[in-house]
DNA sequence: ACGTTCTTGTGAAACGTTTCATGGCGTGAC
DNA sequence: GTCACGCCATGAAACGTTTCACAAGAACGT
């Protein structure tokens, strides 16, 4: 519909055969300087574009691969979008970016078309995990994947990953030292291995020296944090923890709204540690103290690893990369009247 | 590849020719019950995918649409993409969002691809819009397009839009009647019609009233807004405006973080306006006065409009849908000591 | 002059669908 | 008992590429 015709009407109108034209187009140095133009000449004559279905028919195989992230609305995501983008384009694969939204059936419903488009390969950060998914099958199926933002238990795939359980031992330990003894974890749902190894981690670190309770959200929003926090400000003061930890920034500036908002003190009345330090984190009301991760090296490596088994056609050995993660101390959880500032 | 064959396998399983295999998919009523369910079993059992592009090059069109965005990385996009999505979802469409990272380059290279790909129609924000562009011959070929965020001067297509006029026009106002006689404008490129029409805006709201400087950047990230704040800071005290305006709220983001380090007091020094109004925007370290844009339904109704176009495949007459911007004043522009605190 | 090699270009097959004209067969009406 | 009709299924054509075996000369060495 949109272009007139294809590679025949090019070839009558330059005086050449079809598989001339296709030569042209995919090995010029195979035909002749002065056939070559005129092909030329007629594609731009004509307004020619390339068919990339018959083309990728005919091929058995896309020049695409897929990004599948959990929220697109989260600024860590669009980060490793940007990192995973860099890298495709050095190997002139383009990336699809599909947004599951926490969402399982969505998640399914993308890998379904994606399939269907046989992409190259899959980047992505799943929802849910269970052995015998649609996931499974896919990489049964022979589409390479790799994890994204997740250790793989199973060797069937790569991933890359920053250590969840490290990175919630490091937010533990560090409120430990400022001597909070009631810490609450607020993150969900915990299918979600991040929010499970967060949670893990601190529970490590506080274990013998704090009590730790949990405030389970339905998802990782802002909205969500801001109700965590409402729940959370509800409590006899007496029972309220002194500090929070959120399995990610969103949540983490939900919860220092709110809590400002009911004229609770952060950090004075209770100290806030978010996890990916995105962008915001520092510049937030108070500024958030984060667990920071290499978000934009993760979707690069992620891809090149991705890049690197489709090429590597014949047998491939499965790598898993870990990041470690930093701890990023900024004012809200600062030990009251001693603010380390540390900007950025 | 990534399966072993197509529908004339399936076909040899069931017992019945690929024709019958292919009603079933897409016309299960033309076909007897039995013979349907045997179909089915075979394409289970062999784990049959349909192939897309095949379908595709038999239909001569896809069942995609493109978004092509400025930034990824900016929540105002990413809700828009939601929008978007959330609107083609119903129509059974998929939505490949595309990032042109404010280049003209990667965006005409974006644009080839898709037209490669036969996409169904295009939303795009473009970097700029000159006349003879790509955009232009995309249209010029048959793909219908949907100018978002964007008016459009020629009618050769439908566009969504704020007023960003009455956007700049209501931050001027609103920092006129502040009392500040001096202004600074924070923003670029001015190829894009948004920075151009916010400016435009508050130079008519200023005029005569207060006097107005601009602060060109080369993007819309953070990043730049820190360095026009320096560039700003680095005035002498007498020379420096006592308001910013910034065409958008990541440089306003930056430019409030930049400030502040430097000891220059927000709202008290100098008071900052940003628009969008993201959702960080209320949780800045002083939250951000903003111009509310409504983002989800600025991509809800793209979508709509160019499916709508898609369908109507007679003649259509091409709309303009503009939307009305909103003044949200929180405490980064309110008069000191006058508190105005309107949260979110 | 003749065989060999190199350079260009050709035409047909194949990729996996969808669609459409056709035909077989059972059923009900006359 | 025949005719018409509706229901199902079939097989072939077509979509626009890429690829591959092959051929027609030209160039070259002997």
């Amino acid at each position: 519909m949109s272009t007139t015709t294809g590679i025949k009407e090019v070839a009558r109108r330059a005086g050449v055969s079809i598989g001339t034209v296709s030569n042209v187009l995919n090995r010029p140095e195979l035909v002749a300087t002065s056939t070559r133009q005129r092909v030329l000449d007629a594609i731009a004559e004509l307004g020619y574009v390339r068919n990339d279905s018959a083309r990728q028919l005919r091929a058995g195989q896309s020049r695409q691969i897929a990004l599948v992230v959990l929220d697109v609305t989260n600024p860590f995501f669009t980060d490793v979008v940007r990192g995973a983008e860099a890298a495709a384009e050095e190997h002139g694969v383009m990336v699809v970016v599909c947004n599951s939204g926490e969402d399982a059936g969505r998640e399914q419903r993308h890998l379904d078309l994606l399939e269907e488009q046989r992409v190259r390969g899959v980047l992505i950060t799943p929802v849910d995990e269970s052995p015998g998914s649609r996931l499974e099958l896919l990489i049964q199926r022979g589409t390479p994947v790799v994890l994204v933002d997740r250790g793989s238990g199973r060797h069937s795939r790569c991933s890359v990953a920053v250590d969840d359980v490290l990175g919630g031992r490091l937010a533990g330990e560090h409120l430990v030292e400022q001597g909070h003894q009631h810490i609450a974890f607020v993150g969900g749902p915990a299918t979600l291995t991040q929010v499970h190894d967060r949670h893990a981690g601190i529970a490590a670190a506080t274990a013998g020296h704090a009590s730790l309770s949990a405030v389970a959200t339905p998802n990782l929003t802002v909205a969500s944090g801001r109700s965590a926090a409402a729940e959370i400000a509800a409590l006899p003061p007496a029972d309220r923890p002194t500090a929070v930890f959120c399995a990610n920034d969103l949540l983490a500036l939900g919860v220092l709204q709110e809590m400002t908002l009911r004229g609770i003190r952060v950090p004075q009345d209770v100290a806030i540690v978010g996890y990916d330090d995105i962008e915001f984190a520092a510049a937030a009301a108070v500024p958030l103290s984060s667990i920071r991760q290499p978000r934009e090296q993760l979707g690069r490596t992620a891809a090149a690893l991705l890049l690197e088994e489709i090429e590597d056609d014949g047998r491939h050995e499965h790598r898993h990369v870990v990041f470690q993660p930093d701890l990023v101390v900024r004012e809200s959880s600062a030990k009251p009247r001693t603010r380390s500032r540390r900007p950025r």
